[in-house]
DNA sequence: ATATTTCTTTGACCTTAGTCAAAGGAGTCG
DNA sequence: CGACTCCTTTGACTAAGGTCAAAGAAATAT
């Protein structure tokens, strides 16, 4: 991997200083504006009514604090506490109709905010600025994201392949059977390889890579949840497991994809990959390719 | 002025929760790594040594929180206390050499979480990334910047008469005499008017217009300070002088530049200014321009 | 020379943010 | 049924962040 510039390195120091500064320190102040932060930021978590317990895992707050806060909040009639019948430990947090107006209110300010900020600039200006604001967050999720090797048997890469089959069952025309999954032990190993994207801890994205027969290395089963498309995630994904057909020796490697998934089939040929005849035969395939893969990384 | 569409809000908002939640946190977080982040800040504002009136208008911090927050770094001895001989009254911080280390050390620190996030892009993926961080810093600065009409005698207005002059005296092969400045009754009232652009309280541009002949205004000292140029501000302050030239019924401005100056003449021709012959015979004029005036704002 | 203003220091005080541990009620598993 | 785990509540405590007012010293205005 090539190294990090100095210059990029920081103009992102800069940006960084500049925007806390200026943005985030208004952001804090409008927010928390006659109500500790820490109230506001919970406020604004709570949406549609959550767990006492979910929200600690989110926020990573601790229990008692948690606790706390949720009764001044109570007390100030922003919010219910209600206890679930299914499990009489757990506590719901729901906002009550003042609790919403609240929210509102904070919204409103928030937005005004924004937009005052923004009616200096011209409508061209604003566009521009949109678009680099998106180009920017597009970036900073990707970079964001860690792609690890994982047993193809763990339960992050069993979480991955369930989404991925409930994903493709309701695109291809036909329905998608399971049992068409790979198994762990094809994955795991010497046989193959199986990675998971992370963002923030969660499973994003995964791809499988398997022996098709001595020195052919077959990609199965690539994936990005819909909430992390169109970053570049599945390039990357593709990377990692070329690398590790490189490591496994393989010298090719083949896939096959559907008939509908028109996008992967566009990706995988700007990857290099050549569309070759079917090398197995197979219900949901129609495309097949593959790739020679040169020894040097 | 156009109002701000609710896609751009969002998009801004949006980015902003993002950025605030995924950097800024880790921003504090290194930051105050083992120290609070107050005194972090301070460490960081101080430089190459200010009083600490200077760093409480410009952190607006209360004095006691400050004096106190002074003491704790003086007692950890990264910082060094002194009184200035011209005003007892005052202190002055400025960093031990121990106070160096920690500052480049904390620099090191964040330096390195920068290079981290940025490893997993690709290099055109970090080009991209810096290139779209430049345009928001720049779109938002402009933003930031806000236009005021002031009395031509007003002390931000001689100030940047003052550095208009200074700056130009050094570019102009003949220098630059300070008579030659419009004086005040020229630019205030029904004779003229003088607009200073304030970027978080400072003045950093201006642009001055006066009465030529009955219906005819002239536009004078357009000058943009140099750490606010390339961000289209002085456009900016073109078009307010054009707004109050209308209001003042002026139906044709003038003006006149130097040769020297060629990036104002690109400029003028830009907005739709016609280069003339000489209106008036002064020793640093090269070029004169003209710009007939509609009615219609 | 006197009054007023400016700047820093100090003491007193408050809220927010957060941690830790004990306790108790409710589920779960063997 | 008993042991164990999970989840929340409560008490006790700490540090950080911040405000206010009084006081003292020095500079400036009248």
């Amino acid at each position: 991997m090539e190294p990090v510039t100095d210059e990029d390195v920081s103009a992102f120091r800069r940006f960084n200083r500049y925007f806390t500064r200026r943005i985030g320190a208004l952001d804090d102040h409008y927010l928390g504006q006659d109500r500790p932060l820490g109230e506001a930021r919970l406020l604004f978590e709570i949406g549609d009514g959550v767990s006492l317990r979910e929200l600690r895992g989110r926020l990573a707050l601790d229990a008692g604090y948690l606790s706390r806060m949720a009764k001044s909040l109570e007390a100030q009639g922003l919010v219910r506490l209600t206890v679930p019948p299914h499990d009489t430990r757990l506590r719901l947090i729901e906002l009550t109709r003042a609790g919403r107006v609240e929210l509102k209110e904070q919204n409103r300010r928030a937005d005004a905010l924004a937009a005052g900020l923004l009616t200096t600039l011209t409508p061209p200006q604003r566009t521009e600025l949109t678009r680099a604001l998106a180009t920017t967050q597009r970036l900073l999720r990707l970079a964001g994201i860690t792609i690890a090797l994982v047993d193809g048997a763990a339960e992050d890469a069993r979480a991955c392949l369930d989404a991925y089959a409930a994903d493709i069952d309701t695109r291809f025309p036909e329905g998608f059977d399971k049992t068409d999954l790979v198994r762990p032990e094809e994955v795991t190993g010497d046989a193959g390889a199986f990675f998971v994207a992370y963002e923030e801890g969660r499973p994003m994205a995964c791809g499988a890579l398997r022996t098709l027969e001595p020195g052919v290395g077959e990609i199965r089963h690539v994936w990005v949840h819909p909430a992390a498309r169109r970053l570049g995630l599945a390039r990357r994904i593709l990377t990692e497991l070329e690398r590790a057909a490189v490591a496994h020796d393989f010298t090719v490697v083949r896939l096959d994809t559907h008939a509908v998934l028109t996008e992967a089939q566009a990706m995988y040929r700007a990857c290099g990959y050549a569309e070759i005849p079917a090398y197995v035969d197979h219900v949901y395939a129609s495309h097949w390719f593959e790739k020679r893969l040169t020894g040097a990384r």
